[in-house]
DNA sequence: AAAATATATTGAAATTTTTAAATGTATAAA
DNA sequence: TTTATACATTTAAAAATTTCAATATATTTT
């Protein structure tokens, strides 16, 4: 994993509606309703929808349809590399 | 350890020349000489205090003045608590 | 096929972050 | 104690990020 790649995961992580965004969705087996989101977090759609897009980007979260929602997984691979480099920086 | 530390301490990790410069400081047993890091980033000497700055006020390391020069080193309570709250997130 | 529901994208404003020139402060050397 | 060297701070401009209204797209239901 490349020093650009820690850094595009860091900054994934470094906005706290993200973080929470992370832990709705463990809570949640992976399932997320953007509206209960929105509701949660206290921001609109949009920003749910741009901010899981960026956890997604970020290689960190794994993105499937199910009927009309989504379902979203943690990437374990990437999440663990993760770990890894920073450890030995 | 709250969520808006790990967001603080995941943004002081979000960008390339902080990455850089940790890793300078492990290589260099902690020891920093400005000028060389200036060389070395290709930035200019305000910008590499303060990204060190950012570093020290998210915890990551500490700072202790040897001389003229600084001296950092790993806060290893702050990173494995870091690791250890992402892990269980 | 039309209406309803759920998420994505676009565009633009507000905020935050990054950068460096100018300047300040502290230590070391002459 | 003057001069040189090294890092810090202030200030301001440039760049990136965050936010949301408006709009688009996709799926389900009727």
């Amino acid at each position: 994993m490349e020093l650009k790649q820690i850094e595009k995961i860091s900054k994934a992580l470094s906005d706290i509606n993200r973080l929470k965004i992370l832990q709705y969705m463990q809570k949640n087996q992976g399932k997320v309703e953007c509206t209960h989101a929105c509701d949660l977090l206290d921001l609109a759609q949009p920003s749910i929808s741009h901010h899981i897009k960026k956890l997604v980007e970020s290689g960190l979260i794994n993105q499937h349809k199910i009927g009309r929602n989504y379902h979203y997984s943690l990437n374990h691979e990437v999440w663990d590399n993760y770990m890894l480099r920073l450890k030995n920086l």
